[in-house]
DNA sequence: TTGCAAAACTGCATCCGATGCAGTTAACGT
DNA sequence: ACGTTAACTGCATCGGATGCAGTTTTGCAA
């Protein structure tokens, strides 16, 4: 990796960092990106060449959930069928919920709720996210599911656990403790795929 | 209702109206609110006391499909279960997807896919529509649901629903026909709920 | 009908996010 | 060491959105 690159990639964590540590002191509406890229040291105009809008600093690596997710649907077993193999991966995708321990993680969730512009952003990569997995699955499963099925398949995996996961942070108002978000997801994947665990495959 | 009301009305149809041609004419993102505001004659601060956001004139009656989701919970059979309650709650909504003839619906439509404002704009209405449509699931079955599970069966059906359409919905390229909208959203319904219409209530 | 209070409309100034452009600076490979 | 390429930056500009203050319109009661 050159020096280009490296200063780059240390750039865009400093930008990460300010703006975690701005949105936690001043709110995210009050942060403007010209604080944010003043703090991070570089022009204002620069900063829009690291991320394309303010809200993508609250999702600086949302690759990184559908890779595994791709991985769970790849190392599947012999006898497992699409629902397995699809709980499986949102199980994994659970539990690498620690991305880079919390601070950032506990202001999107937050905003996701509060801003407007950041809850559209999230639910258009969850979105996307949700369309990629379909295809690798009926890619997997060629002769149980058309794209159709697949998308559908896991559009009610992921609905279920995503409004379950809603209901149970509602009144969480501790958003900071991480344990307890870990717990709700649990129980939130443990309730939403019920009906499916004990039924066909 | 008042005059006041009425001429209120009167103007905010205009809006949407006017916003409809010029979308058609010059597109979403060419056309400025100034545009919108000049041609249904009234000034442009006065366009955000009718309508919070640009977006907005999208979904001028949201709250309609919300209302014929309750009312099918309502009516609800003495022996039906609450997957046969939201089955046909759904069905009720697809039935309804007609809105005011269409222009503004395949607008909707094509940027729902196109500006990212509005499609998240479109989520967070759906997301909510979800919401409402559990708590008073939930409330109809309160011996065989609690709030989570309600939510987590809610947002298994519209999970579904709206994937598969959306994969139906990619390869159309005609969206201006009504018609095979309609037929692809009955077509995703069946699809993505024929595992529930088999199996247990 | 008249007169008063509430609501709606409007222009103006302002802020912020976002983009195009052009000039400068820094890094890379030869 | 040098030319090329990419990155950084300031400047100007645009559109969406909000607060404010002044004017006009509507509603209602005297």
């Amino acid at each position: 990796m050159s020096l280009r690159d490296r200063k780059r990639a240390r750039t865009r964590q400093a930008l990460v960092e300010a703006a975690t540590t701005l949105f936690e002191r001043d709110g995210y509406d009050e942060t403007t990106v010209a604080d944010i890229a003043a703090a991070a040291e570089i022009g204002t105009r620069t900063f829009f060449s690291y991320f394309p809008s303010k809200e993508e600093l609250l999702f600086p690596e949302s690759d990184a959930r559908v890779r595994a997710a791709v991985e769970a649907i790849a190392d599947r077993g012999p006898h497992e069928g699409p629902a397995d193999v699809l709980l499986r991966a949102l199980h994994r995708v659970g539990d690498d919920n620690d991305d880079l321990s919390g601070r950032l993680a506990a202001l999107r969730l937050r905003y996701i709720r509060e801003i407007p512009a950041v809850r559209g952003r999230a639910l258009q990569i969850q979105t996307d996210a949700q369309g990629e997995i379909a295809r690798h699955l009926a890619a997997a499963f060629p002769e149980q599911l058309d794209e159709v099925g697949a998308a559908a398949l896991t559009g009610a995996f992921v609905g279920a656990v995503t409004a379950a996961l809603q209901v149970l942070l509602a009144d969480l108002d501790r958003l900071d403790d991480p344990a307890a978000v870990q717990a709700a997801v649990r129980r939130a994947t443990d309730v939403a795929l019920r009906p499916w665990v004990t039924g066909a495959a």
